[in-house]
DNA sequence: GCCGGTCCGATGACGCGTCAACCAGTTCAC
DNA sequence: GTGAACTGGTTGACGCGTCATCGGACCGGC
């Protein structure tokens, strides 16, 4: 269920809105937090990814004008990324359409119940990885 | 959830079996069918690949020497891909892994009252997502 | 028979994620 | 202070999945 369900989720996100849902998931990060500037590393940090996967796909958000690099001051082997406003304009066209998905395809579903149910579940099953990692 | 399981799951066998999660799945629909020998279609279709997915996947596999592709007699365009006794090994060895994997990370956390209610909604999510498809 | 439409699979280009190696900056022990 | 260990980020190679395109084979109508 969830493959297929990403599967739709992400190819609506890509030919709807040009971002991929690794994109869409930076870009929220960056616009929960001031000036829209974060550190890779906890943006590597909240998203769960490797610093290198951040590296990367980071380089190529920049490519496409959705963000920008700045040097750390303090730390001299930091780097911020900062979104742009073409970053700004991205996220705002697809959040939308991104939440509108999730209901119709999911939650409208699903009774309170059972979401409840699954919270629980994600939950207790996250912690056993979490313990054992 | 359901990323972070798969991640701990596929890293698992991936690293204690060489084989990777498709791997894994094409082998298993080969050995489940008389003599190991499908068609790329039904392959595919069983799977919810992309026939291009398929073709790729498959010639990667060939390499790896678990599997071979032979013409098919009935249809000038068809083409099988039979499992080789290289795969049947791979196979062997992996599987008990996985479903010991899949137990202790996941099916040992639910109760049985958890596990239906998950199946209920994924059957469900799954009919409403091939309606709209 | 032949011709358009469809189907099967292959191919090449591209973006993505991982891994391993690397470099420069920082921290800490002594 | 100096050297060792650690940390933040980069780079390159590789396997993977998607998309668009293609060529060859089949099928239907005429």
């Amino acid at each position: 269920m969830h493959e297929r369900l990403m599967g739709r989720l992400s190819h609506l996100l890509q030919t709807e809105s040009h971002l991929a849902a690794a994109d869409y998931a930076v870009l929220v990060n960056l616009t929960d937090v001031p000036e829209g500037r974060q550190r890779y590393q906890d943006l590597a940090r909240a998203l769960e990814w490797e610093k290198s996967r951040m590296s990367h796909h980071i380089a190529r958000m920049i490519k496409r004008g959705l963000v920008v690099r700045e040097d750390c001051e303090e730390d001299g082997r930091g780097a911020f990324a900062v979104i742009t406003e073409a970053g700004r304009e991205a996220i705002a066209a697809a959040a939308p359409l991104h939440v509108q998905a999730v209901r119709s395809l999911f939650l409208d579903h699903l009774t309170a119940a059972e979401l409840r149910t699954l919270a629980e579940i994600s939950v207790r099953v996250v912690e056993k990885l979490d313990d054992d990692a």
